[in-house]
DNA sequence: TAGAAATAGGGTGAAAATCCCCGTTTCCAG
DNA sequence: CTGGAAACGGGGATTTTCACCCTATTTCTA
């Protein structure tokens, strides 16, 4: 019997998950937990570590990419299956680098996700097509788009683009000269290959830089 | 027992979904649609009509807005609880002007949903605390911003407007000069009360407008 | 330790977006 | 049949954004 620990702020979705995850009767789930803090929290509180936890990415006050971080430094060998809604390519990389043993969308059929934690238990990982294509797509790809790694304060500008604000209030909100403002503007462009402020913007959305 | 059809996208979610109404033993799912078109479908094709639906919002080639307009029009008894991740005030508020007898947000916890479906079965309706108050708020808010409806082509422009082209190549796109273009966007800034393009495509992103 | 890279800033000019006020047609309701 | 929306188009002006040119620090690193 394989102990499951579930992370998703969505109650409704967890509580229901845990009814299918014990349906296969070879697992049992011990615990639920709304966001990552609250997860660290029951992990040491228990001191019960489940073979594998189930980590949604989106979550209030600590987000999976986080608490995969936490895991990464604190405790490497905890088998992680991330979950999520959205399968913005950026977002698939960075769980596996961080360690997760497989992505699953939440569009998987429950038969596929029966076999992704039978493969986690028993082979360590599980990649469905979909991701395994995302992941060689990513090898193939042209360096320039390879990674794409922001700066502090790059992010801080993308984040006030993405406002009413014209460029010259944002550089008076980052103490900045507009003519500055202007250069983040053009390096974004080019890093993010986009033309235009809405382009920013829509980055900004679809790689869950600001909040919708 | 009453029967129940649960519609939404997300399989892995749809099926725990099923293993939790089932948990309570007085409902049965008797059939799954992933969106609207297949519901609608399975409806006639089973001649079967379930006592309630669950039914998901945004979903793919039918979503749960169509979906309700589609049961309003032909099965305008169904009774229907709305079942989505976000809380957007205008989506709740068309879903139930539609006639969604309730609006469930997928981080309800498990004994709120059970009562939902026990209250919709035996009074018709469900609101919870949080929706209720999303009502009242609306209820008294100034007229304003009670109901912005949009005409199809400011939608198609709209849409537009969140893409990298310019005003001049959309004008083109929509087969209108440039100066109506114009008109479009100041009639949208007025309507939506928003002040540039960014705030535009903020706008559209969370009404769900557009896809992100 | 030279040179890349990151950071901050500057000038100019063109293109796009924004604003305000106006005219035409069409079409529907009172 | 008439008056008023609604859809479409326009003149003209300002502001904002964007593009492409450049320099001067500092910091990191090969």
């Amino acid at each position: 019997m394989k102990t499951i620990a579930i992370v998703d702020d969505h109650l409704l979705f967890a509580e229901s998950l845990q009814k299918l995850v014990e349906s296969f009767d070879e697992y049992k789930v011990i615990f639920h937990a709304t966001n990552g803090k609250q997860f660290i929290g029951q992990l040491s509180e228990d001191n019960s570590k489940p073979d594998i936890v189930l980590m949604d990415i989106n979550m209030p006050i600590m987000s999976g990419i986080e608490t995969m971080q936490w895991l990464k430094d604190n405790l490497p060998d905890q088998k992680v299956l991330a979950l999520s809604m959205d399968d913005s390519e950026a977002t698939i990389i960075q769980m596996l680098r961080l360690g997760a043993r497989g992505y699953l969308l939440k569009d998987i059929n429950p038969e596929d996700f029966e076999k992704a934690l039978k493969d986690v238990s028993d082979k360590g990982f599980y990649f469905s097509d979909r991701v395994t294509s995302t992941l060689l797509d990513n090898l193939d790809k042209d360096p320039s788009k390879q990674e794409i790694t922001l700066k502090d304060r790059e992010i801080e500008f993308l984040k006030l683009a993405c406002t009413e604000k014209t460029y010259k209030s944002i550089a008076d909100e980052m103490f900045l000269s507009p003519k500055t403002i202007d250069g983040y503007r053009e390096t974004l462009f080019e890093k993010l290959h986009v033309k235009s402020r809405i382009g920013l913007v829509l980055y900004a959305i679809k790689h869950n830089i600001i909040e919708v």
